[in-house]
DNA sequence: ACAAAAGTGTTCGGGTTACACCCATGG
DNA sequence: CCATGGGTGTAACCCGAACACTTTTGT
């Protein structure tokens, strides 16, 4: 063994992943408009979704996974998760956030390898553009098939943290437009919590929050009552998004 | 430049630092007992203190920082935050979670380091066996000099998530030994969170929690009326723990 | 006019807050 | 017996859940 190989060998290789969710129908459909919550109306409700890539290479070759790669030097933990997700999807996320460092000794058959995953949220009319291929495919991310490495824990602990951020942060904007009607937000709140909301208290609920506010402008054109559209003020701090926000509104 | 340096220079270091978390009296005496709750009483308050020490070597040599060291190939991340905390300190927290993972590309003069910070938990009586020297000593969280590196933003940043995590979880027994009164207890509570809390209303928040159970023994030898021991039952689990541990208790 | 979604009003119950009050012990 | 903290009782208040009801549009 050279020198060069047994520098290279000693050395933690370090990576970035990301965990990207988007809203889509439950069979898959690309979903051009918002959910409209509709539970179980004439709209399929909406489901969460994540697009996962075919490992073209050993180790685990052939295996989806997430989309990620190795950090380069004159860039940043999130740069690198958001040039990986140009890359391989060409996505910018509305939203994106540290989930967790993956370090354990065997998570890679290969070398040794941590991990630091990113987890994101887009829109769905983003979510659409990916270009899909044989490598590349959207999955359901209550029913994922074997994936690489530990990927299948990382997606749990994912799904986790967004379902409970939901509850308590303002997250759910990131997956719609900058306007949208309060029955389109309430959608992405259902599918995510996978549970039926009252309209008239979510309605009250996000009026005294001060999270959003009217723009004057309705929706024409459907078959019923014009709704209001609103905005997100962005007067409610996301909370807990990182070290650089460690602040609860006041 | 050989081959072997060339390796070197173009791997990103990859290291864990741990911020230590302890209640201490104000004044900063070691205080054996745990703190009893009394807020102007005529025992001085309980603070949040956490050990730094003095770097010996560039770059920023002098200057204090968290205890924390390089990842070894044969360990994992937790794995090498305790034993750079048992190095260091001689501590072996009763709590210990990761933080976040710092990656800034010029958070370090040196070369290209990424830090995954874990923060930990221990209590009085282990607090106090820290040896304390030139180069280890304890200092209120609150209150900190310029520290290396991003430090202060990684202890701010530790700080409020032991402040917002106090508040919908069961930690704070980590800062107590096995049994523990409720005046121990809400002591706790109020030196982290620092503001007083109503005896009559924690005591009942802490019973119906079912985080917590009598032992069925008393404390004599008080001056007033011997309160109960507790003890922390379990069934509660410690939320956000981890991609390990991400179930809400049903 | 009717259907359906938008939006408003009202009641009910559980949980938190504030504070009055009794209990037990050492001095 | 008194000061002090341990422990119990209770009424006011807040907030969310449930649901009846009114409004507004397209067909």
């Amino acid at each position: 063994m050279s020198n060069s190989d047994a520098a290279r060998a000693a050395s933690i290789g370090l990576a970035v992943s990301t965990v990207i969710f988007a809203l889509r129908d439950a069979d898959g459909a690309p979903r051009a408009t918002p959910p409209s919550a509709g539970g179980q109306g004439t709209d399929a409700p909406a489901t969460v979704w994540l697009p996962l890539v075919r490992r073209i290479r050993e180790p685990q070759c052939g295996r989806w996974a997430l989309p990620g790669g190795m950090v380069e030097l004159d860039e940043s933990l999130e740069g690198a998760a958001r040039r990986n997700l140009a890359e391989t999807t060409e996505l910018q996320p509305t939203y994106l956030e540290q989930l967790y460092a993956f370090g354990d000794v065997n998570r890679s058959p290969d070398r040794r390898l941590v991990s630091v995953v990113y987890w994101a949220l887009v829109r769905p009319d983003e979510a659409a553009q990916v270009t899909l291929g044989e490598n590349v495919q959207w999955f359901p991310a209550d029913d994922l098939p074997e994936l690489a490495f530990d990927h299948n824990l990382i997606v749990d602990y994912a799904l986790w943290r967004l379902r409970t951020k939901m509850e308590y942060s303002a997250i759910a904007h990131a997956f719609l437009g900058d306007e949208f009607t309060l029955a389109e937000l309430r959608g992405v709140y259902e599918a995510v919590l996978q549970k039926p909301l009252d309209p008239a208290n979510f309605r009250r609920q996000m009026e005294s929050s001060g999270a959003i506010e009217a723009t004057g402008g309705v929706v024409t054109g459907g078959r019923h009552r014009p709704p209001k559209l609103y905005r997100y003020t962005g007067d409610v701090q996301l909370v807990d998004a990182g070290p650089l926000t460690p602040r609860i509104p006041a």
